[in-house]
DNA sequence: GTCAATCATGTAGCCAACCTACAACGTGGG
DNA sequence: CCCACGTTGTAGGTTGGCTACATGATTGAC
């Protein structure tokens, strides 16, 4: 197939008329022009330019060769025009995992400022926990994952996923209005109560399993909402992440732990994919859902405090 | 500016999904798709390609660039396929330069044969005389020339152009009816008449001078037809080539020469466009123009001769 | 008419780019 | 857990392009 270079020098000859002035236009010597014309003549069979007095002509062939060159490398501007504008701009499809608790808490609202501040960029969210959406990144299924990272069960960031932290969430136990409880306790002095925990295989009852190692539940509940409604109902006591609380339900009361567990929300991308601006734009719009969903808890905490 | 080869590299894993497959479309190795597709992401300074897998999967950017590849490299198709055609189609413009009697005798059955063989071919005439001819077709003002050459006074083709014999043209004494020569004569036996000649520079007129050095012809007349009227008038002789001669008028007689002179009648072109089929065909349409013309000198010499 | 300027085009040689062969690595399936 | 599959890195040979210089041809001026 025809070599762009020589259908550069073939057009550059027909827009400059002469070899010399090409070969300025392409910054290279007429000579090298010259080599690129012969071959291509060679190459396609057609006699492309005849001389013309000190200068040379384009055949009709050469002509209309030329015509069909000026159209490729538009294309092929075109291209890279097109390439270039994709490169910093924030747009495509962009998919993102995240755990439960992020995708109500966090993720309506960073996708809701993403799509309005960049309306060429299409969102898919999917819920899943970390170790699932660390595997969804991977695989190429998502192109950004919201996780929560225990210290205690820290996850593993394969190689060419690149992860930052978005903030820490501290996590509270929560009791009956009536319990004997208050002020602030540890795990430990809780070791005998009847717990309200995450389903078998979930991150937070693993996490739970590995801060009180032995601890047997008596629920197995995945949604937070149940379990502080189970909490009112006066069954068991639970310890509850703040991102994921809302309203305290009468009949419940919050125990302040020393030390306070907490974990870790991190966004992770590939690092493939790191320069594209979606990415960073994501990661921005999930930063700032997350300042303002500490705002929110703050105010909420003061207006209705425990 | 953007290499065909890693357009094609990036189409063909774009198609063949993966760099295998795109190494045997190709007809190379799958390191070498891999290199180009490197270098493509270097060069563009994007992220095209991620890993999926075993095999790979085309980033958006990656898919966008394939769209564009697929239309340059469909463009330089076009370009491929337009030329092809062109290389085997009697199209375009092709301008012929003659001599005189050429332009009324041969040309416009060779041009209007040419026309309607070849539609697409748009044809141009400019009357001058073999030496000017033969310049205009070697500064490529026109493309094909039909030149008389007198072995007396023959002409210099320049180097790169090409000629072949169409015929030779036979030159016959014409005087008034009641002229005292008859038969068969020589120009020696006529260096004493009054002579009808061409003008001076005119290639006629140097043959004739050549062929009879010395003569002072009385009449210099460009066209023939005129140089019968002076004949038929009892004015003078002169001698006419065959392919100039209409009708003999009443009042002129032919009067044979031994020997006979002539003039070969020749198609040149530049070699440079000798693989033009317009050329060749346009050969072709003059040869055959110049056969039908022999045969209508014939039958005419049959129905009326001297 | 001659001479100088201008322009295209060969040639030799250097250099960069490309491709192949081979090995290493990671992945998915039995 | 191992094997087949697919990509990617590396070394080496080859091709191809470009430069510098010389040559040839043409034009215009003195």
């Amino acid at each position: 197939m025809i070599d762009l270079g020589r259908l550069r020098a073939l057009h550059a000859v027909a827009s400059y008329k002469t070899v010399l002035a090409a070969g300025q236009a392409l910054h290279c010597t007429p000579s090298a022009v010259s080599q690129q014309l012969a071959k291509l003549e060679r190459e396609t069979g057609t006699t492309l330019v005849e001389k013309d007095g000190r200068g040379l002509r384009l055949t009709e062939a050469g002509q209309l060769l030329a015509r069909h060159a000026e159209r490729v490398l538009a294309t092929v501007d075109e291209a890279e025009a097109a390439l270039a504008a994709h490169r910093d701009t924030v747009t495509g499809r962009l998919t993102v995992v995240a755990f439960a608790t992020a995708c109500r808490a966090l993720l309506p609202w960073a996708l809701h400022r993403l799509a309005s501040e960049h309306p060429q960029l299409s969102t898919g969210l999917l819920e899943a926990n970390p170790h699932e959406g660390l595997d969804a990144l991977h695989r190429g299924h998502v192109d950004l994952a919201v996780l929560d990272d225990w210290p205690e069960a820290p996850l593993r960031y394969p190689a060419g996923i690149a992860h930052v932290e978005l903030g820490w969430d501290l996590v509270d136990l929560v009791v009956p209005s009536g319990h004997r409880l208050s002020g602030t306790t540890t795990l430990a002095k809780c070791r005998d109560e009847r717990w309200i925990a995450a389903p078998v295989g979930d991150i937070c009852h693993e996490w739970l399993m590995r801060v009180m190692p032995g601890l047997q539940p008596d629920f197995h509940v995945g949604e937070f909402e149940t379990q502080m409604t189970l909490i009112a109902a006066g069954l068991g006591i639970a310890v509850i992440p703040r991102l994921a609380r809302t309203a305290l339900p009468d009949g419940a009361r919050i125990v302040k732990l020393n030390p306070e567990p907490r974990r870790r929300v991190v966004v992770a991308w590939r690092e493939a994919a790191a320069a594209r601006p979606a990415i960073k734009a994501a990661e921005q719009a999930l930063r700032a859902s997350w300042t303002q969903a500490s705002a929110a808890r703050a105010s909420r905490t003061v207006n209705a405090p425990a």
